[in-house]
DNA sequence: GTGGACGAGACGAACGGTCGTATGTTCCCA
DNA sequence: TGGGAACATACGACCGTTCGTCTCGTCCAC
């Protein structure tokens, strides 16, 4: 009940401005004065609590990554179906992009400001994250359940559908979050479902990968 | 033929070296000492041939949106029904997203590094941009080809399926870039067309907007 | 009780460095 | 020989970070 930002709370303080500007204004942009200034503190103080600019990012975005992970990992664990799990996982992934769009903005957008080993732990979170859309993609194939011309392609395609979200969404919009997700999750089970082919060659699928000079990337 | 960057070819060197490292560190990051030297002249030099580094970036940013429209009208031209109209933008677009990666990655990345003049102006082209895939949209919901739950928010999927391809195309990669196209363009085109819906009210189409307390933003 | 040591945390000045930009001069080709 | 373009240098501003100092509550020895 002190007058100062008491205590144990400025390190939250801290975090939550540093979320706010760098969503606004991007990392390198922001300036450690501009968020002493929000926190109500002077730049030097901010040294008793975080150990340079680039952790306080790094502690930023590690943390809403693992926090997308283990949300998912809830929202998929009651479902078995891959019908249901991919609902589950665009729905989740659209609201988690929704609910905390700064932070994952700035999560998606400053992976290059990080140190490469930093980087790199980050990129591992997003990997495994991406490792689970792909694998309820491959289910469904081979359950004969979705038509997944390419599970890679597909899987970017989705998550940066709902990824997207975090640039746009508002609170108070014309939608709730509720019918946000319901959208995706309909346009993506549709998608992966209709049995009419409008490749090309016919259907997709056992087409590729071409027989010859196959690449890694991508 | 002279040793020296040969005069009128020195403005295109920067602009490409620009491309490049803001591609590669982003703006903010980049120095107007690197672009320089990736062009081989002193940082005071660059003065003969940009007005200012941010004035810089708005050309790179502007240009390449004016290409991007261009290029999706161009590709329209030919077609009149819905579903080609359709499969040609989607394909057109990620094909330009992906040939010209670098510079669409800065053109959506570094919008906020513009002052607001000028921003607004980049803003204003995708705009326009993403209204003529909402229009398409439309056109074959009225014609009763697609089932369109919210032109708005299936448009933003759409584009940013695609613009995330120039985050991850390689020249070199497992695909080539028309087999990447189709993969997109036949996804969007079955999740369109699919009869059966997989939202949890039955047909989207109808339900929404809501009666009554409609908002104007997302 | 009380006074003094202690530690957390804010302060404010300062640091070395780097940034975008401006300027005056020099060079070289048409 | 005139002019476009590169050069070297400098400027003022501002960056992230460091550091010595000061102000408090808290707690223990007495």
């Amino acid at each position: 009940m002190a007058v100062r930002p008491a205590g144990a709370k400025t390190a939250e303080a801290i975090r939550s401005a540093a979320v706010d500007l760098f969503f606004k204004h991007g990392y390198q942009t922001t300036t450690l004065r501009e968020i002493a200034a929000a926190v109500g503190i002077q730049v030097g103080s901010l040294y008793n609590h975080i150990p340079s600019k680039e952790k306080l990012l790094y502690s930023i975005m590690s943390g809403v990554m693992e926090d997308l992970l283990a949300t998912l990992e809830a929202a998929l664990a009651p479902h078995t179906r891959p019908i249901e799990r991919l609902r589950a996982a665009v729905e989740c992934h659209v609201m988690f992009h929704a609910e905390r769009a700064r932070e994952v903005f700035v999560g998606n957008s400053e992976l290059r400001s990080l140190e490469p080993r930093r980087r790199k732990a980050v990129v591992a979170l997003r990997d495994r994250y991406e490792a689970m859309f792909r694998e309820i993609l491959e289910d469904g194939a081979r359950a004969g359940l979705f038509h997944v011309s390419d599970a890679k392609l597909l899987t970017y395609a989705i998550v940066a559908t709902g990824t997207q979200v975090s640039a746009w969404y508002r609170p108070r919009g014309r939608l709730t979050l509720q019918q946000i997700a319901s959208v995706y999750s309909d346009f993506v089970l549709r998608g992966l479902t209709n049995k009419k082919s409008y490749a090309p060659f016919g259907e997709v699928l056992g087409t590729w990968p071409l027989p010859t000079n196959a690449r890694s990337s991508a």
